[in-house]
DNA sequence: GGCATAACTTACCATATGGTAGGGTGTCAA
DNA sequence: TTGACACCCTACCATATGGTAAGTTATGCC
């Protein structure tokens, strides 16, 4: 039970620090969702700070499991599904690319290094994977890498703007755009394999 | 002299906005930026949320003012250099997108749609642009904004990981990135909109 | 049973925050 | 000269916030 709670206290901590971002939400709004007083949070994680380190510390280690996603025979066919499942919100839940995308807007301010250790590990493996793809061998990796921040970027920022999509466009138009992005995506990432990097010419 | 205060005073949130975002910045950190108590920022502009709402105003204003940037003879080069001007903040200021990513988070809860008006128009613009160019004049509107998303999302993202690309990397390696960067975004758009909408086969 | 410890709670506090009220000063038009 | 107004200030206030202190209850171990 006592370790329920804390599990408990930690997904509402995430979802929240989503939705409002860290300073918008209160430890006591995370503890009064679960009927507690924000003195059981402190209790169980010492401050809000630590929450938040913790909050952090699990979406990286879900990231760091979906590497194994890269182990396909095919390099493209393993870059494929690996942004796919960044795509879709199953194996990362629904917050975790949130979380991070306003953690990279408060970096600038809190300028620790703390959370982008794994951000290393992370896009290291996608360059090392561009690698395998017979096209992008001879790319620098700051080629490489300008690509896959380009995948990157397509599917965050598609993802944190459907409501936003959804108040422009109406919720038919998004769920349709919705569906088919995933096959837009993948349609690129093979497109732009296949160009490989910009040559001066 | 009166104006010039105002002015000031809407300069600093937006740059304040923008690394701290609206609930990380007290009105009186702002005023204080310029030697003034927050009551000068109050008799200015009556309240936060009225500040803010005339950062958001000014940012989309000069927004659209981008548009002009799309009446080139040749439909592929206006899509590059109105891309391009997105990239480079000149005609934005440094803080724009960044205060429009933080809008783009927090709309879920906000929920108005007061700043998703110019948004509309802004990707309508953008969208017709496309479909002038050959190879897309057949494909959905879900498609086109599906590829002027991700366009979008390779700027965007790309602009808010500077500090944390710096630090991941070092900056020698963040300031090569950075320069090769439009060169690479403009490849992709080239190749993208060579591609064409993804076929179903 | 006794006792430590986990898992909370109620009080309490210092600080920060957005905003109000009202005063002072300069400018400018009548 | 005087009145109005813009501009900015010093109080002042209610509220929210993160955190401390100390007490209560339950649980599990000896």
């Amino acid at each position: 039970m006592a370790q329920d709670t804390r599990e408990r206290l930690l997904d509402q901590a995430e979802a929240l620090f989503a939705e409002r971002g860290f300073y918008g939400v209160s430890i006591a709004a995370i503890a009064s969702e679960l009927g507690l007083t924000k003195q059981a949070l402190l209790h169980h994680y010492g401050s809000k700070e630590k929450l938040y380190g913790e909050v952090l510390k699990r979406i990286s280690s879900r990231f760091m499991a979906l590497k194994e996603q890269l182990s396909e025979p095919d390099p493209v066919q393993g870059l494929k599904t690996y942004f796919l499942a960044l795509l879709k919100k199953d194996q990362l839940g629904p917050h975790a690319t949130t979380v991070l995308m306003r953690e990279l807007l408060d970096n600038k301010r809190r300028a620790d290094t703390a959370g982008t250790w794994y951000l290393k590990g992370f896009l290291q493996n996608l360059i090392d994977q561009v690698k395998e793809v017979s096209r992008w061998q001879n790319a620098s990796d700051a080629q490489i890498l300008a690509f896959v921040y380009q995948i990157l970027g397509a599917i965050n920022y598609f993802e944190i703007s459907q409501p936003t999509l959804t108040g422009i466009f109406g919720q038919d138009f998004y769920q349709h755009l919705d569906e088919s992005y995933p096959d837009q995506l993948l349609h690129f990432i093979d497109v732009g394999l296949a160009a490989g990097p910009p040559t001066g010419n």
